[in-house]
DNA sequence: CTGTTAGCGCATTCAA
DNA sequence: TTGAATGCGCTAACAG
């Protein structure tokens, strides 16, 4: 491998002066500078940073987490910190939890031991307290994403869960829908719990009773649970509609509706959050609340970096990004006679 | 920070004996052992991977650079790299190219700098040579995905793009479609090219000619550009069916032939290469050929582990993964009055 | 403008 | 079984 030395010896200079040269640092003279610049090129040098880490005590690593790669929301998310962290000049040390706090916390080892600069941390759920502690006491700044954490104070980006769960049960409602199922993530998110109350909020705001039967907690991941669906279908008053949490739920949903031979929105209407990216523009089908993925992870990282670069004693920043409904075709006006009593 | 030297000095041992501790090398009697392991407890100690790499010339990090990372295909294949990387104890240098060679050669640098143990490198095309050979020069291992570059030799794992084509194209023909665009990625990918040779292929052996003004090319990612169609449908004879080469590609046809009214089946069948994952799955309609992407990705990351860790000195490696055909509802049987003649 | 010294945190080599 | 010295590649601080 090729070091300053080898440039040094080369250029009949010393290691010092390579190393300005290299940095743009202190004042070398014209020709030296090029003198160490042709040797550099010739000999294909390229700066170890691993050295130069150990010695800055910074890395010029961000680590960017997400619970679930396949999920499109989280794929351009990562585009949009790609974004951020390159224009920045940082690098992405890659992390992806599949909703598991387990391996989640495996990761955050991964993270302190390679001293990265800075999390983006989109947490699985509130479980995950321990691991943002974990690096608090590390002093590795991060900002979260997605969902918010009790007992954590940090940087936040977010989305208006309560508003966007609203939104589509508003729509449901409007089209003369009254039995509404919940299929939600798990109670120990923050955003499962909003959606549920944005869920409340439109019903008693139209005078509809909740019916706690009608709403289930699965993990946003569990996209081909089939039991809640057995569930709610043998009801005995089943619903007309069905609102998934996310986007990964609501595929699992209408995949079993099909197998059951039941027609979305003919037999049941269905809505989700989050919408499929370019994949899903195929076929625009599903009625969502849209919520800027990139944004989330470019605000995000740009959040981090100044959490980093800036005065890291400035007041915590919370940022709630709104959602947009998208109406579709997966949702129709309620008929006269649900598909159950054929 | 904490480092060796503070768990030594609190344990009263030196340095060395707390590395010892660490790695699991040498000999140490039980009760020191316990009494170092208690103080980095104690102290929340985590070990400096820098620090690490720097002595042992080895990062224990893995590069993973892929061409478009909202592309289904290519999160699938991150996913099983991941698996297979996390399993090695490697962690995962994200790089993402968007199918750009300079944005490719930037990541390149930013890979050497960081010295590596490997790449798992999806090329962008033919071009990437150059790139390639950086690595090559700097003695980095990699493995290459998905596109073969003439000029490097290297492990390789590719998917059969002149079979996968060719099915296509032949289940076209026995619905009886006689012209068949081909919407082509850049004839600077080696996919693309084979896929044109599957295309031709298809059409010899069945005695259709071959007509150059229904084939033109695009990049993957320009899933946007319109004046290929605009030109095939103004074509005087135009086509019955459309062959897009990749998956991206397909989304731009179908939006843009919905927006000028034409409907797919109905007016023109559409085939393409490469699934789309979850998001695909709410509707599945596209008629392709689907590729073992979490594979891609997995083997490829085993290869290139296995040349990292095993005898450097082997042979090298071709997989060549089989993809598989999936009829659905984009293509129909070639109706005796096409759209054009209404 | 340039060089010398020292040290970032750790592991290898050689001694004890 | 343990420790001391040394160096991985680089840069900050100080000298000249």
């Amino acid at each position: 491998m090729i070091t300053i030395y080898d440039i040094a010896a080369k250029a009949g200079v010393s290691a010092m002066t390579v190393s300005r040269v290299i940095n743009n640092t202190g004042r070398i003279s014209e020709a030296t500078r090029k003198r160490v610049r042709k040797v550099m090129e010739d000999l294909h040098y390229i700066p170890n940073s691993m050295a130069r880490s150990l010695v800055l005590q910074k890395t010029n690593i961000l680590s960017l987490l997400i619970t679930d790669i396949t999920n499109p929301f989280y794929t351009t998310l990562a585009r949009g910190a790609e974004d951020a962290a390159l224009r920045a000049g940082y690098r992405l040390l890659f992390a992806n939890s599949d909703e598991d706090y387990t391996k989640e916390k495996g990761y955050v080892d991964m993270i302190l031991s390679t001293r990265v600069d800075g999390v983006l941390f989109a947490p699985t759920g509130d479980q995950s307290l321990e691991n943002l502690q974990q690096l608090q006491k590390h002093q590795i700044p991060f900002v979260v994403l997605d969902r918010e954490i009790p007992g954590i104070e940090a940087d936040l980006v977010l989305g208006d869960s309560k508003e966007g769960a609203r939104k589509l049960v508003d729509h449901l409602i409007a089209l003369g829908h009254r039995r509404i199922a919940l299929i939600n993530g798990s109670p120990d998110v923050s955003t499962a719990r909003l959606r549920y109350t944005g869920y409340r909020e439109a019903h008693l705001l139209s005078g509809i009773p909740i019916e706690d039967s009608l709403v289930v907690h699965l993990n946003y991941r569990d996209f081909h649970d089939e039991s809640a669906l057995d569930a709610l279908l043998s009801h005995e008053n089943p619903p007309t509609a069905i609102f998934a949490a996310n986007n990964m739920l609501a595929v699992g949903i209408i995949q079993s509706l099909r197998q059951r031979g039941l027609q979305v929105p003919g037999d049941l209407s269905v809505v989700c959050f989050d919408d499929f990216g370019p994949a899903g523009a195929i076929n625009p089908f599903l009625t969502v609340a849209s919520q800027p993925a990139y944004q989330f992870g470019l605000l995000g990282m740009q959040l981090l970096i100044d959490r980093i670069e800036g005065d890291p004693s400035q007041e915590l920043r919370k940022m709630i990004l709104p959602s947009e409904l998208l109406i579709r075709t997966s949702t129709q006006p309620l008929k006269e006679e649900p598909w159950i009593q054929t």
